[in-house]
DNA sequence: ATAGAACCTCAACTATAGTTGAGGTCAAGG
DNA sequence: CCTTGACCTCAACTATAGTTGAGGTTCTAT
């Protein structure tokens, strides 16, 4: 049982304590190293030790889950940081400045979405041939063909 | 291979017409029907045979999963229509206003967490322990105690 | 009557994001 | 030294939302 003691601010971490520290459970901790995510070294009974920027990574991902970006995506934007160095707060600022921007894109579609549900419970549709909400090409662009709606009920 | 006879406006419909007419794959129908959100008759030789209201349903179903509400919701929501007669415009409007509430805040939500990244990408944050992102309880109210970030890097 | 499209059921598989449990090992306090 | 909590791997399971395929039946146009 490790107690946090002074000084000792260099140890690396075990899979336990970044657990405890990052709110995320240790299966998930596994996962995310399974899936290329973070990574660890092993000590000589093969157990996970961290480097201490483990931390910031989890708590980055968290976040871009919070933002609703699925775990492939941040696997490969995580693997655009600058490899040899240690990610500096420029870095990290870059990675969320990109999901910024598909945060506002979200938004905007949700937005879109609203408006036109706002339309619908105003004429009482949902049945006509072109509702906005049956129709989603008018709500957002969407890519290929795909079948839609193009006869009335 | 049926053809769609003029005048014969009230025939019942069979899969295949119901997933053209809606867009949504044969597979999807059967197994909205195995969850509860549709409902078929069937013909002699067991085929499903569909009411037109279906389409309608279909419609809602799909605006609804637009509106990011998962099926179960969705069957509830539908569960809650007056059986026996066939909803009014006025029941699906009621249907679609309790969507729009939802949908407001799954929008108030991002936009939270928007402002709360923007404040990020000012300060370089990410790391620092009171960071909006990384609290998520200044975010939006999370139900339950749940393990969050409370101590620094 | 019959070909072939459309339909049927049921099981298995896809993807995402993990959790849970079995069976076994490691490490540190007492 | 030895117990016990923390750790290890791997497989199986959860939930959501379906799709795919095998094997067999029905419908309908010709």
């Amino acid at each position: 049982m490790r107690k946090t003691v002074p000084g000792e601010r260099h140890r690396q971490l075990t899979v336990g304590e970044v657990s405890a520290r990052s709110g995320v459970a240790v299966s998930a901790l596994h996962f995310y190293e399974a899936k290329g995510l973070i990574e660890s070294l092993r000590s000589e009974g093969n157990q996970r030790r961290y480097a201490r920027e483990v931390l910031r990574r989890v708590a980055v991902i968290k976040a871009a889950q919070r933002v609703g970006i699925p775990l492939a995506e941040i696997r490969t934007a995580l693997g655009a940081l600058p490899s040899g160095r240690t990610p500096t707060t420029e870095d990290w600022r870059a990675l969320s400045a990109g999901w910024r921007a598909d945060l506002d894109a979200r938004i905007e579609r949700l937005t879109r979405l609203r408006d036109a549900l706002d339309g619908c419970i105003g004429c009482g549709c949902l049945s006509i041939r072109d509702c906005p909400l049956r129709n989603p090409r008018d709500i957002m662009a969407e890519r290929g063909p795909g079948a839609s709606t193009l006869e009335p009920d």
